[in-house]
DNA sequence: GTAATAGTGTCTTTCAGACAGTATGAC
DNA sequence: GTCATACTGTCTGAAAGACACTATTAC
């Protein structure tokens, strides 16, 4: 189910690379969204965090350059065999070619570039394999839920690690330039939070030193000596948050910056929601994806001027409340507005 | 400087690749987006279209797995070799790894997939060689440019095109189908125009035979006679446009989307300008790049209020009217707004 | 009745679009 | 003076944010 098996050739340098597809499998059930993780096997096993932080990976297949005709197609067709899954939206987000991504590239082996995807399935499809489940992806990047406020971590974490890692640049031009990175990155010290820099912030982590993967990868590439000064001590020092194999974290904050960005412009949001559903469905969705609490009547009043459900004059009644009316995407909105997205409203309820 | 050439292991199948790196370098000079392009070389050389209609390239270069830390290292470095343009702005657009993309792949070859960056240079900085030339970029999709108004070549080619596309579908699904597509992608009957969906109208007209490539690559694939129905005629029927090699074009066409989107919301359009500048400079770059005339005085309030840009003081009389000061981007915006992009006004002035 | 959610009305501020107007140079 | 461009002022309508209010269910 992971990464490729055979390592006869090693190396043979022609100039050639096998390349792998990473799938970022998204649904959102019980308003939190979701990505499916396999089971890291093979010599990514143990790669785990000591203190109980296991390590999740992506689901991941070869390309295999004889038989598929697109990318695309080869991700729907390995992801169909190996789960069941009939991906309908598939978006290509990135492709990874670092060579110190990959460990077997390190030692020699032949290097591995790997195309990533984001894909959207509905509620209620769920794949049937056991070595997978679905994880809440704010597991994988708690201070991006800002859902219950700000997330307490950054301050009592995240900021006073970035501090000590501006205090530790070399000059004082570095050290002006660390902390306009940090400050932007992450909103401190007055600068606005962008919910879209998912992929900046992670990789500021991963920089200064924060996340699982950092320690990791330098600790691998100095066999055993710590590296930056951070290396090698367990987890103290770490921001929480689950890690993922290789740079498979990496991979999912590519997907949900580029998520966060699209439902302001694109109609995606419907594609993780059943044909009809509720104004309050509707939005604790885009609040999952956001991160963000929206203003509800705001919200209702965006939605409906730009045209993007209609009704369909059918009630349910298990809402705790009053009955609420069942609404379906208005198709013909892509045809009257150019970029039809749910625009979000200000914070907070 | 194009495809590399050692041919040796035709196919030798262990699921390798190689891989391509393109890049669509982007400089504006006098109100003009240009691209730079090469002469294609090798077996691509006689794929030019016959009425004059000549092809151009895209810089290329091979990674070299062994040596290339990361792909925008690989990237950079023989850009740097090929044509002394040191690149400052550079972003990874998508991978296109479609089998058909690569003659070569088609008769049993290695198959080759390209990432394809998106480049910003600088005004003035041109590259010395002879092979390569900077080409207006809506000469390749002159159905893009709406600044002296709707392009007329889309009531004159390309509407009535498209509708023999939409009357040639299989069942009343699909030619609903197709006509709702056309509609959309090339703001038909009503429906508004979308400056973004640059690739989506380059791949409907792809789609539809309608560019030089659609014919070529069908008349490549089925050796000699026509394919769709529309091949083999010379260039009859054809929307206007220069084409390029391969599929090279659509990779212009991503950037042009990506590009555009990107301006409203990131800083981007100052990698294109001298450090200081005038607001009409601005101004044209932005239409320049968006394809439409802006209003003037609301441009002109947006950038202002959205702290994009600050005044030096300094003013410049070569304006042919009164003099304009010069104004400097603004740093600081980035720590004050989360978005800070141009946010364009409405058209036309 | 209370609790909980669904849905409407409206006030205010901000912002986009469009109009006009004045300022300062070249000729 | 004319012409061309630079720059400012202001009106208007639309949209965003915030508040209050009513409606309909379960209990």
């Amino acid at each position: 189910m992971a990464l490729k098996s055979e390592s006869g050739s090693n190396g043979e340098s022609n100039g050639t690379v096998s390349i792998g597809l990473n799938a970022v499998i998204v649904a959102v059930t019980d308003e939190e969204p979701r990505l499916l993780t396999v089971r890291p096997s093979g010599r990514l096993r143990g790669q785990a965090g000591k203190g109980g932080r296991e390590s999740g990976a992506l689901p991941f297949g070869p390309l295999d350059p004889e038989k598929d005709r697109t990318l695309e197609l080869g991700l729907t067709r390995w992801v169909r065999e190996q789960t069941n899954l009939e991906l309908g939206y598939v978006e290509q987000l990135y492709t990874f070619g670092d060579r110190d991504r990959e460990p077997r590239s390190r030692s020699g082996g032949r290097r591995v570039l790997s195309v990533g995807y984001l894909a959207l399935v509905r509620e209620g499809q769920v794949a049937g394999r056991e070595e997978t489940s679905w994880r809440p992806w704010y597991e994988f990047f708690p201070w991006e839920d800002w859902r219950r406020g700000r997330p307490p971590l950054i301050d009592a974490a995240i900021e006073p690690a970035l501090d000590r890692w501006v205090e530790g640049g070399k000059d004082p031009l570095r050290r002006q330039e660390h902390r306009e990175r940090a400050d932007i990155t992450f909103g401190l010290r007055g600068a606005p939070w962008d919910g879209e820099r998912v992929l900046e912030r992670y990789e500021l982590l991963y920089e200064a030193g924060l996340v699982f993967e950092a320690r990791r990868d330098s600790e691998l590439s100095s066999a055993g000596e710590p590296a930056t000064g951070m290396g090698g001590r367990g987890e103290a020092g770490l921001v929480p948050g689950r890690s993922m194999v290789l740079d498979h974290r990496r991979i999912v904050a590519t997907a949900l910056g580029r998520l966060r960005g699209k439902i302001r412009y694109r109609p995606v949001v419907f594609e993780l929601l059943p044909p009809t559903f509720t104004y309050l469905q509707l939005q604790r969705v885009v609040e999952a994806l956001a991160g963000v609490r929206l203003h509800k009547q705001n919200f209702r009043r965006l939605v409906e001027k730009g045209g993007l459900v209609e009704g369909t004059g059918q009630l349910v009644s298990d809402t705790g409340g009053r009955p609420a009316e069942l609404f379906r995407f208005r198709h013909e909105v892509l045809r009257e507005r150019p970029t039809p997205g749910v625009g979000l409203p200000g914070v907070h309820s």
